[in-house]
DNA sequence: AATAAACTAGACTGGACCGTCTAGTCTAAT
DNA sequence: ATTAGACTAGACGGTCCAGTCTAGTTTATT
């Protein structure tokens, strides 16, 4: 009983281990991202991370769980910066563009591309990663704006009724036709100059519908 | 050089030929939008177009072709109505909120979804399909409002600088964050109150940013 | 009726790949 | 030095599938 398996030493983490399980993901995150789940295979993921594929096999359970924990990963590391509260500013202006730029950032950038069309891809095999990455992408930040828009009005700076509905609104306008594009993988990569123009637009249109008259 | 080949025949089109290439693609269309590329085998489209594997092979090239006429298929056949130029009218509001409708019907229904999921997560293996796609949905949609918003512009209706744009911006904000649900697939289908809800606030938030002064 | 083309059912080939297993090597602690 | 656990390299079984092939049946045309 005391007996502690391989794999439940791995999963407490040694020094070397938590090291090797690292790299472990780091490379199936690589092969998985370029690959989608279908293509990607466990004896490339071994090849990227210069191990025996046993190897993978004593740190996960199989290609299933390797999958959910690099999906889970990434979203807990790309989607922090937008899950944290932007500083807020009387200005909604200055505070806006702040959000926006980081909000693109992270979501045009290919990592984030790459993790959102995975889940398209694989959201009905895996419901809850689906969800997962909504909560803690999507939601949570449409959240944190609501509440600084909440804000804006009691001050009688914008004229928000509805916060969480105005913040979702202002995060589509965001994505605009740039998102659609990269998911379709027209664009290489978003030019800074279009993420600008994108930036400029959202914030103007927005300011324009919540003005105070 | 008379010699006809079985499929060169089958690609001019007798009467039976084109209902059995008919037969063939609509259970083509089932199994690849249920399956995705990867997951659809030629053995379920034989067995769900009731006709023998080879058949299949006698109408289309390989798995690749089939997929591909497939997607143009439904290409051409779901985004139709979207690229149509809608009834113009002097009030913008009914206008827009036709358009929106018209686009939100197609979008997110369950077969417009599947074939942009399809679209998503094989663009790497198919770029000209995810590029025609775009043509055809997206970029003719924008190009038809964009030419209705000009003419609202030039007669002093609305204040459109780059129309274009601007009809952009309009269907980022439709598609909001239903869109982003819908391709997750965390809802299974998108509620007849909550599409208007969509185009209400859209049609509001778009005609509070272009109103004339 | 005869003949050719189209079609069917199913076997088969070749290859990819998941997950397991074996045999042997390396490392670290006793 | 011994011993146990972690690791490696690679083989292997089992499954699935694209695409081909065979043999026999249906359909249509002359």
């Amino acid at each position: 009983m005391a007996r502690s398996s391989t794999a439940a030493k791995h999963r407490a983490g040694n020094r070397a281990a938590r090291s090797k399980r690292e790299s472990i993901l780091d490379a199936a995150t690589r092969v998985f991202l370029d690959c989608g789940y279908g293509d990607a295979s466990m004896d490339a993921v071994a090849r990227e991370a210069g191990v025996a594929k046993q190897t993978i096999y004593s740190y996960f359970d199989g290609k299933d769980a390797l999958f959910e924990a690099i999906v889970r990963d990434k979203c807990d590391q790309l989607l922090e910066p937008i899950g944290m509260p932007e500083a807020r500013d009387n200005d909604p202006e200055t505070a806006l563009v702040r959000t926006a730029r980081r909000f693109l950032d992270v979501v045009l950038a290919p990592e984030g591309m790459a993790l959102f069309r995975a889940l398209v891809a694989e959201c009905g095999r895996f419901p809850n990663l689906a969800e997962a990455f909504y909560r803690s992408g999507p939601l949570l930040a449409a959240g944190n704006l609501a509440d600084y828009l909440a804000e804006l009005d009691r001050k009688k700076i914008l004229k928000v009724d509805d916060p969480l509905r105005a913040a979702r609104l202002f995060f589509a306008l965001l994505r605009g036709d740039l998102y659609i594009r990269r998911l379709l993988d027209l664009d290489s990569e978003a030019k800074p100059a279009d993420v600008e123009r994108a930036v400029a637009d959202a914030v103007r249109v927005f300011l324009a519908a919540h003005a105070r008259r």
